[in-house]
DNA sequence: AAAGATAATTTGATATTCAAACTATAAGGA
DNA sequence: TCCTTATAGTTTGAATATCAAATTATCTTT
C-alpha cells in the first residue's frame, strides 16, 4: 500500500515538475527562476539564507539566481532591519504580478486534476497534504 | 479550498525536491541523475524519446545526462528490436541496486510523514493522487 | 524512389550548481 | 573593550544541465 502510495507520489512529482518545465519556458524564466517567485510569492519576502533553505541549494547558488532576477526587475533586494549582515529578496510589483499569473495556473492545473473528485475526498486530501508538510 | 490546496501541493513539492537534494548529494550523483534512475527504476527500460518527455526535457538534454549515466555505469543504451533509429536506455545491475536504495529511502520517508495518518486516509490518499496522475 | 517525418546526437551558448575562499557583521566571552 | 567564533552573503572556478537549431540516420508515406 505505502509502496503504491510511494511510486504513486514520485510520478505525481514527476509530471508536475514535467507541466511547470513547459509552462514557464513560455515566460521566458528558467524553472528554478519561476520556482524563487513562486516561494517569494506564497511565503512573502525573507532572508537569502531562509530562502536557500526553503529551495534545498546553497547560498552561492542563490546570490546568481537573486542576481538574474533582479536584472529582470521580478525581485529586489532590501537591507535587514535589524542584522546588516543580511539581505531581504522581495518580489517586485512585476514579479507579483508573474508570480500571481503563474498561481492562477497552477490553480486551474488542480481544479482539473480534481474536477473528478467528491467534496470529501478533497477535503481529505488537503487535510493530507498539510499534514505531511507539517510532518517534513 | 482549491486555493489552499494549491499552495499546499507546491509547497509539498518545494519541500520533497529539498529532501531529494540533500540525500541525493550524498550519493555523488545529482537530483537530474537520479531522477534519470528513479524513472528507469519505476518505468522499466525505455526510449530515449520517451525518457525525455517523461522528465520534461529535450532529448539534446537527456543525450548528454545518459553518457554521465553510462560512465558511472548505471545505465546502458541497447538498440531498439524494430526500430534502428530509437535506442534503449535500461538500468545496469548497479543501477538498479541505487535506484533501489534511494527508492527504500523514499519509502521509508513516506511512511513517516503518514504516520499519523488512518487507514482510511491512506486508502482515499492513494486513489486522490492516483487519480490526479490519470488525469495529468 | 522521392519527400516528409521521426529518433538521437552534436554544437554553441546560457544557466544552474557546488564547494571553498572571502568580506562584513554579529554575538559571546576574558 | 578586544578577541574569538559564528553567521550572512558574495565571489570564484569548475562541472553539470539546459535549450534551440543543425545534423545524421532511419522510418513512413506518397
Amino acid at each position: 500500500m505505502l509502496h503504491k502510495l510511494n511510486h504513486a507520489v514520485i510520478e505525481f512529482y514527476e509530471k508536475l515538475s514535467s507541466w511547470e518545465h513547459d509552462v514557464v519556458r513560455e515566460k521566458g524564466l528558467t524553472l528554478p527562476q519561476m520556482h524563487t517567485l513562486e516561494v517569494l510569492g506564497i511565503h512573502k519576502a525573507m532572508r537569502m539564507k531562509e530562502l536557500a533553505q526553503r529551495m534545498g541549494i546553497t547560498t552561492g547558488t542563490l546570490t546568481v539566481l537573486v542576481d538574474r532576477l533582479e536584472d529582470k526587475e521580478f525581485v529586489c533586494r532590501k537591507p535587514h532591519q535589524t542584522d546588516r549582515r543580511s539581505i531581504i529578496v522581495e518580489l517586485t510589483g512585476s514579479g507579483q504580478e508573474m508570480f500571481e499569473e503563474h498561481d492562477r495556473l497552477h490553480l486551474r492545473l488542480i481544479e482539473e486534476l480534481t474536477s473528478e473528485f467528491s467534496e470529501e475526498e478533497k477535503v481529505i486530501l488537503l487535510g493530507c497534504v498539510e499534514k505531511m508538510n507539517g510532518a517534513f
